[in-house]
Order: C-alpha cells, then structure tokens, then sequence
DNA sequence: TTATCATGGATAACTATTATCCGCAATAGC
DNA sequence: GCTATTGCGGATAATAGTTATCCATGATAA
C-alpha cells in the first residue's frame, strides 16, 4: 500500500494556491521551484488537478494556476482522489471463484465478504480525508508553524503571484 | 493508492486455514490449486504471515500451514500490515524544505500539517481493519453465502487437511 | 510580433510488483 | 536408513506502474 509521491506535491501547491490574492495565478513552474520538484512532471499533476475542477488555470504570460474554488470547500480527499484516481486499493480478484472447482455463477451473486470488509476500512479512510479541509490545513499551518517559515512563504506567494486584468488585487 | 494482490490471497488463505481442524495443516499448494494461484508466489506471501507469528508452518510430508492462534484474534490488520509492510501509504517527504529558499533547520522542528493528516486518516483505516476480525469473516461467510459454496469449500478443506501426530483430530 | 505559460502526446529511466526456479532442511512413512 | 513430500530462502527474470523529460501546440499579455 503506497500513495504516490505527487499527492504531496499536489497538495503542498494547493495549500501555496490558497494564499494567493483574489484572482490572481501563479506559475506551474514557481511551485516547482518552491518545492524542489521538476516542474514538467508536476505540470501533469496539477493537470489532474484541474481536470477534476479543484483549480483553474490560466494561460498566456500572466498565465498559471489559482484555486476553483473557496478552500473551505477543497478537501484533502479530493485531491488525494484526483492524483491517485478513483479505485479503491483493495480490488477483489473474485479468487474465491479461480479454483478447479467451478460452481455455477448463482453461487457467487452475494458479494464477498472479505471485499466488503476491506472496502468499509476504505470509506472510513475517505471519511477523514473528507472531513480535512484545505482551509484547515491553511489555518494550523499559519499558527502552528515557525514564524520564519510562514514569512518565507507569504513572501515567495507575494513575489510569485500574478495580478489578472479584470481584478482587483492587492500587492502586500 | 494501491494494495497488492497478495492481500486478498493471504486473507482468503487465513479464512480456509480457520476451517481446518485443531491442530491440522494444510499444505501451501493446496491453497494455490484451490485459488488458482502460482504456488510458488503464494508461499512467498504465506512466509510473511508466519514470520509475523500469524501463521505456522511444519515441514514433512504431512507438514503445511495452519493459524499460529484462534481466528478470534487475528485481524484483517494483522493481514494487512504483515503482507504489505508496517509504513503508512502516505510518506513524507519534506518537501516544504526542499525548495530554494533555504531556512534553518529549527524552522522545521514542527511536524508537516500535512503529513499529520494524512497519518490521521490512515490511523482511521487501520482502526476499521483492527475491528475486523478473521472469526468474523468465516462467520459471515459460512452464514450468508451460497449453501454450494460452503459445502465446496468444507469439501476442499477436509479432503486436503493433514492431521498431525501428536494430536487427536476428528475426520469428517 | 514576441515572450510567457498551460496543454497534450510521445518517450525514456527507474522502481516495485509479480512470478519462476533451484538447492536446502525437515520429517512422516516405509 | 531411504524416499517422497513439504516449507524455506536466495537468485533471477518478466511485467507493470511510477517518475521524469522533451517537444510541438495554442492562448494571451505586453
């Protein structure tokens, strides 16, 4: 059982896009480099992203990436389920019905129980991850956290931001 | 987000081995004929279990596996973690200070919001996969299935079961 | 017109999973 | 003891999935 290293990224971006002002975008590649990341790889993350309508994007030069969506509303197993999709991890084989001894098919209408164990640990992992907003994270981030690292991001937000035309933003 | 198919072998195997009597065994390629597995990759899985003390296995011509303790406490977690590893899904990887902006290393000193969680989620989904027991499962089974296919899988286990010597087992 | 930026496809490098094989040790039955 | 059966461990290959890179294209602000 392994998540794949883009959720993290996803969602470290998406908590970097909920400080941006109003309207305004940031760069695929600014995130990139606030994170260390190769930003052509991260590009088909946060494309995953948009595809499921958790952010928007805005081409040409003043062009990037900015929430869809308030990030009250954003929840981490929204974006977990954008980057890792929709499946389940547990997938039933149906094995019980793979062996030599083969019933008829109206032996196997009832759904197997091992699946529904494994599939009723799952909803209660997409429980919590429902229950964690994007804005919760935000918040804790900006209180919990060191000072320094709070002002180190404001500041790289700020820099890296891009006002769009039909908007008023305001420059910290 | 993705579990191993070793997963639903190993709990298929437990929940046969939970009907084999008292101290009886069942040999690896037994299991693997009756779920159309390989066997060779199967014992690969049946080895993490006993190594993990959920499973026991005796050598010999009347050897083969049977559960190290009562399946009232084995649980799907016990399963879970001995087949697919005790790390969380989630990993990570810090990349809040991977970037370019270079902070101290005391302005980390405080865990990623966003790594506790994802944690807290998993905690979750191992809590659900806790409360499943593997008596449960057996239970459920042989209640709300198909008569033919508990009839076929009492058959299969008692036709491939191997008493053992110093024990008193009762032949159906 | 130009430079910036997102998009999508093609592709390669890398890693983990899945699967197989063989030699070894243990042991029940003969 | 001898033999056949079975679990154990290592080595190794095949397959799939993840991670990463590149390039051509379209959109748009200056």
């Amino acid at each position: 059982m392994k998540l794949g290293e883009g959720v993290e990224a996803a969602i470290h971006c998406a908590a970097m896009l909920a400080g941006v002002d109003g309207a305004a975008t940031m760069p695929g590649a600014a995130m990139a480099e606030a994170f260390g990341l190769s930003p052509s790889y991260l590009l088909k993350h946060l494309n995953m992203l948009t595809a499921q309508g958790i952010l928007e994007s805005v081409p040409g030069p003043a062009g990037g990436y900015r929430l869809a969506r308030p990030a009250e509303r954003i929840t981490l197993l929204d974006i977990v389920l954008a980057v890792e999709g929709r499946e389940p991890a547990f997938r039933c084989g149906e094995i019980r019905q793979r062996g030599p001894v083969r019933l008829d098919a109206s032996a196997y209408v009832k759904p197997c129980g091992i699946n529904a164990a494994m599939l009723k640990a799952e909803r209660a992992y997409r429980a919590a991850l429902a229950e964690a907003r994007l804005s919760d994270i935000v918040a804790a981030y900006q209180s919990d956290a060191d000072p320094r690292s709070v002002a180190a991001g404001c500041a790289f937000v700020a820099r890296h931001q891009r006002p769009q035309k039909s908007s008023s933003t305001k420059q910290a």
